[in-house]
DNA sequence: TCTGGGGTCCTAGGACCC
DNA sequence: TCTGGGGTCCTAGGACCC
């Protein structure tokens, strides 16, 4: 049996535990650059603010009825999901942190009774509650899909208390039957609305569909999988996650800018600053990457540039992988100048580190490569060093605290490719001189 | 005027290997 | 005229997730 914990619009709850004044307002969070609403409380759902919606499509309606708009605060949001994933860890035999916000439990061993696997939920509700305020809610079913159903109705329908168990076939046939097959995990846009035009209205509906029809309509074995989970056959397992992160297979960073940029060399301001945040995400997680990719983006919404336009540029590193922050600018900024162009207008820039493997004890050095000074065993070793000074130092003096010239704007200018963070509330649990004070 | 970021998995074709 | 089978790696694209 699986469960699916989720925290209730948590952005927003993260927010409430440290500013009570937002309780009982609308109240959202926004994305990077205050571009697009990310989370909303109940009350903002109750005025009809969607996921998603642009921030200056909902300013005023937020306004007039008093409610709060808040920049986004990764590092309290993301310090909050480590206490709540603490917490689940000590009521099952195996979490699965699955984002953010979310994570998978396993419950083999607790299903012995119907009844007191549900006492046991509210339990574990009941704990994360009172010991990080966030409210969640959770799903409980045969597979990580029908727990996904449990879980998606038990926030719909508040008369459940936020617990939706699926253990009888006669519960998993109500639920399926109640919940629209647009609302099943794996089901976006496009495959929503194939099957509205295929009259598939209902999950119940969708878990009827034959396996060829999945197979053909649903990306193949994906939908298939989808289809067998919603019958109770899982089709996936859990995948425990050591001390609560998660080890990525790519690791990626970008933005959009604050401004219109049009200059090869505030492009690199960017493109330098992201890839050195992405080799430092890279070396915390202990890995090195083999591909670095570059891209850049013109502004989408710009009706005179269709296709929308993106381009980007992959390079397999010739001496081997890295985590090396030099040897990656280096690469980084070959890439840049591959895809430049003069003229354009540029919005949005990003990097991917790819190919992720921990490091191996002998490095393969490529015999046709011309000399690099920085592939040479001896300055490899020099190099893991300096990036763990680097490291070091950064964690203890703060972000930034040490790092590369080309990242750095002229003196008292904010980088011209720096977004808007205008609401952006303090880091309680995270900086000391943010620590709330109570008097 | 203002429109996000970071991930996953699968497919398919071509180059290349033994 | 006949012309294998089984792999990997790479790239690009498309769908999905939160």
């Amino acid at each position: 049996m699986f469960g699916l914990v989720d925290g209730n619009n948590f952005y927003v709850s993260c927010e409430r535990v440290f500013q009570p004044r937002l309780d009982g307002r609308p109240v959202v969070v926004l994305s990077n650059n205050d571009g697009n609403v990310v989370s909303r409380s109940a009350e903002a759902k109750q005025l009809g603010i969607a996921m998603g919606a642009p921030f200056f499509e909902v300013r005023e309606l937020l306004r007039h009825h008093q409610g709060h708009a808040l920049s986004s605060n990764y590092p309290l949001y993301g310090d909050m999901s480590r206490r709540v994933m603490a917490r689940l860890a000590d009521h099952v035999p195996a979490v699965e942190v699955y984002s953010i916000d979310e994570a998978f439990l396993d419950l083999a061993g607790l299903t012995t009774w119907c009844g007191p696997l549900d006492a046991r939920a509210q339990e574990l509700r009941r704990d994360v509650l009172a010991c990080t305020s966030i409210p969640t809610c959770v799903g409980i079913g045969p597979t990580k899909t029908l727990a996904k159903v449990a879980n998606r109705l038990a926030k719909k329908y508040p008369e459940l208390q936020g617990l939706l168990s699926l253990t009888t076939e006669s519960r998993r046939e109500r639920a399926l039957r109640a919940l629209p097959a647009a609302d099943v995990w794996g089901i976006g846009r496009q495959y929503a609305q194939l099957l509205q035009g295929s009259g598939i209205r209902t999950a119940w509906e969708l878990a009827g569909v034959s396996e060829a029809w999945a197979r053909k309509h649903l990306g193949g074995v994906v939908g298939w999988r989808l289809v067998q989970e919603l019958r109770g056959q899982p089709c996936q397992g859990l995948l425990p996650s050591e001390d609560g992160t998660l080890g990525r297979k790519s690791i990626s960073c970008s933005r959009s800018f604050g401004q219109r940029l049009h200059h090869v060399e505030e492009l690199w301001g960017a493109v330098s600053t992201y890839l050195s945040r992405a080799a430092e995400k890279l070396r915390a997680q202990g890995d090195q990457a083999h591909l670095v990719t570059v891209f850049l983006s013109q502004d989408r919404y710009d009706t005179r540039i269709r296709p929308p336009y993106t381009r980007s540029a992959t390079l397999t590193l010739p001496g081997g992988p890295t985590a090396d922050t030099l040897r990656l600018l280096a690469y980084g900024r070959r890439l840049l100048e591959k895809l430049y162009e003069p003229g354009r207008v540029y919005v949005k820039a990003g990097v991917v580190l790819d190919g992720l493997e921990p490091p191996s004890s002998g490095q393969q050095l490529d015999l046709f490569a011309p000399p690099d000074l920085l592939t040479e065993p001896v300055s490899v070793e020099r190099s893991a060093r300096l990036m763990q000074q680097l490291d070091a130092l950064n964690r203890r003096f703060g972000r930034g605290a040490v790092r590369l010239a080309s990242t750095v704007s002229l003196a008292g200018q904010p980088p011209p490719w720096q977004g808007k963070s205008n609401y952006r509330s303090p880091a309680f649990t995270t900086r000391l001189e943010d620590l709330l004070l109570v008097t």
